[in-house]
DNA sequence: GAACTTGGACTGAACGATCAGTCAACACCG
DNA sequence: CGGTGTTGACTGATCGTTCAGTCCAAGTTC
């Protein structure tokens, strides 16, 4: 799992990657770019990990466990459900930045495009989509105990809503001009609000950075 | 916008490109694929457009295209709202397939990453969510006019479903062992139709292709 | 209507750039 | 001294693009 402390040299290469993927594209990444940003010579990339497939399919993989670990422990922080909930939502849209996740939603359309040829990505992403229902999943159930939610399928909504956050994740990624981070969060909440039966209000305090005012929280 | 009488080879060297793209995905397309697909050598392909980089933006416009065209196709035959709507739901997860959309699930992956680097196919991603929010907003609207459907700000519900739509076109699209086609559908109509309020039982004429049974999962 | 010209469609071969991966050598360290 | 880490220089393959030139159908001229 190449733990910093360990294994500085292959952990040093993995974020490399990782900013690589993300600026360049992953079919655009290049051993060069690796090594220049780690301050390493091509060659010693390819003496760390055997192939330029190899060491980006591995970035993908670490990319994504920290991110679902950087989600583990903001959501360790919250007492609520739904403020959980809403949290995960927050980090998928984009509302609430971190360095760490920095180009995490931009991996995500590389990650799904590759995993449709590259057997071991497509692991990757099938085990992160996984992991990421079973959150989803877990809070629901979490939830429902604690009596703040109600009247759900927690796995029909599980599959429901990973699949509309990973809509919104394109949307917000790619920056489209109707639906921004603001408004793909608002949505996101609203729906969920709804189905599972909490109460929730959109607060202006955070600012917004394009997509339209969302008209009147439907009756 | 390259009509097949009138500009043959053109049409005929796109439609490889598109088939190109979906085997071997964007990056991987080389115009020797494409030429050789098409009969021809690859000096006329970069005869006809300027560079590879043209060639597939274009391929993809035109894929797009096509996608709607054939949606429209279809809607226009169906008499009702629900119909309708339901009919957009099963192209989206490939429920119904038909030879014109071989293929345009995996390159929608294709065109998001794409879409992150290259102006032109940004462009072409931009107009084509635009096009498929329309498309459900009207059929709402629609809905709501004939008394169909009820209580629902048709804007945000556009912009989640199709938000909806485009997540389980991902799961459907890299065969996830989870989230099946039957189960995509199915679950993205029972949405719709609590969220628009209309009748819609899951009829177990079709016949799945992969995922789990739908109804009563996990005890 | 024969001879000649024009221009578009098309090709094979070659060029040149780009990269992943190799290798022999070297430095450092226990 | 031997092993681990590290490098610069090189190689081999891939591919987009260029180019010089062929082919042919449709004019044009006398």
């Amino acid at each position: 799992m190449s733990v910093p402390d360990e294994e500085p040299r292959r952990a040093q290469m993995l974020e490399a990657a990782r900013q690589v993927i993300a600026e360049r594209g992953f079919p655009g990444a290049r051993i060069t770019d690796v090594a220049d940003r780690a301050g390493v010579s091509p060659a010693l990339v390819i003496y760390y990990f055997k192939s330029k497939d190899n060491l980006l399919a591995e970035a993908m993989r670490q990319s994504e466990d920290l991110w679902y670990a950087e989600m583990s422990r903001r959501a360790a922080k919250i007492p609520t459900a739904a403020g959980r909930l809403e949290e995960v939502v927050a980090m998928t849209c984009h509302v609430s930045s971190e360095v760490v996740l920095e180009g995490s939603l931009e991996l995500w359309l590389d990650l799904w495009a590759q995993a449709l040829r590259d057997p071991e990505v497509r692991a990757v992403r099938e085990e992160s989509d996984e992991h990421f229902r079973e959150t989803i999943r877990q809070i629901v159930r979490d939830g429902v105990t604690g009596g703040e939610f109600s009247g759900v399928d927690e796995d029909d909504f599980a599959v429901a809503y990973t699949a509309l956050l990973d809509g919104f994740a394109i949307q917000v990624a790619l920056g489209d001009p109707v639906v921004g981070p603001e408004r793909a969060f608002d949505v996101a909440m609203q729906v969920a609000s709804q189905q599972l039966g909490f109460a929730w209000e959109p607060r202006r305090a955070r600012r917004r950075t394009s997509g339209k005012q969302p008209t009147r929280v439907r009756g």
